[in-house]
DNA sequence: AAATTATTTCATTTCTTATTGAACAAACCA
DNA sequence: TGGTTTGTTCAATAAGAAATGAAATAATTT
């Protein structure tokens, strides 16, 4: 994670604005509680509060991204939903912008996080039943009802993802 | 993150069975999502999967991880209530058990993430709001509706919770 | 098709975080 | 009291994750 200062920013791009900075951080902060890079919540966070679309060299400059950083952070954020391309007349770079719908937004991600941590969970829960019944008699018992328990636990939690998506449709 | 491997693992440790080797697993795959250290996931797994409670040195021996790091990790989960000490007769040491109550760990694990990632939340959001106003013309129309947004997503959000709470109680 | 600009890729570097282990403290014991 | 076991703390180190930058590729213009 090397970093320039904002020091040495290149010039000519425009400093962040004291809203950018507060919208930036706001994204930051939320990223660290989600475990995603920085450098993501800074790129998302900037096109969140930018009226018009941006393009590329806009994120690197004023952030002070690398140009290598600025192009996966897009990418992951494309694959996401969570930003789209728009097509700007007359200018040969891609331009990007936010998608602003909370739902959305929730909804992929908590998504892809669960497929790319839990994709085999439900294999795994069904070999753990059958490991817990080879067990001798003292233990067997108390592992097949641990072996249940968590199997519950799978259940609730596919239950909430609808929930959750519910409420965060219902205020916009 | 230094860990010794499997093979020199302390003499006269019991290695771990294959369905504590799968519970572990489970939970180790849940702090990732979760961004928890793996060293913590094993300890609560050890717990979990084990009839009865355990002292700290079955953690380090059987899990090869460090005195320090089976400390550590135990006085995280003590502090996040998901692991009890229970005193065992004729026995010096602390013995530890899980707490095995899904709507007890989710909830205060949540709890103890906003807490620690959103403190300053609102005021930050208030601040972004005045600092919108100041905004020259053009821009500041935008600004003021994002920041309504970012309030409004906040609402939602804390609408969430308690729901969330609500459904894992209720399978058991 | 050569030159220019835009974008991606990925080996290397830097930063952050988790783990270790040794020193310390506390509790028990003989 | 001195010795032993149990548990904690914290500076040093290792492992992992994120960012860089240079080189490759693609797209556009002249």
């Amino acid at each position: 994670m090397k970093r320039n200062s904002v020091e040495n920013r290149a010039a000519g791009a425009a400093p962040l604005n004291p809203v950018e900075v507060e919208v930036i951080h706001l994204f930051v902060q939320l990223s660290r509680a989600l475990g995603q890079p920085p450098s993501v919540a800074e790129i998302y966070g900037l096109l969140f509060v930018s009226p018009r679309p941006l393009p590329q060299d806009e994120f690197f400059e004023r952030l002070n991204l690398s140009k290598g950083t600025a192009s996966q952070g897009l990418r992951y954020l494309l694959d996401l939903g969570a930003v789209r391309t728009v097509y700007v007349a007359a200018d040969r770079r891609a331009h990007y912008e936010a998608v602003a719908e909370l739902r959305n937004l929730a909804g992929r991600f908590l998504r892809q996080q669960i497929l790319t941590h839990f994709e085999d969970s439900g294999t795994r829960l069904a070999r753990l039943a059958v490991e817990a019944q080879k067990l001798p008699d003292e233990q067997r018992k108390f592992a097949v009802g641990r072996a249940k328990m968590l199997r519950s636990w799978e259940r609730n939690a596919k239950r909430v993802l609808p929930l959750v998506m519910k409420i965060l449709g219902n205020g916009r």
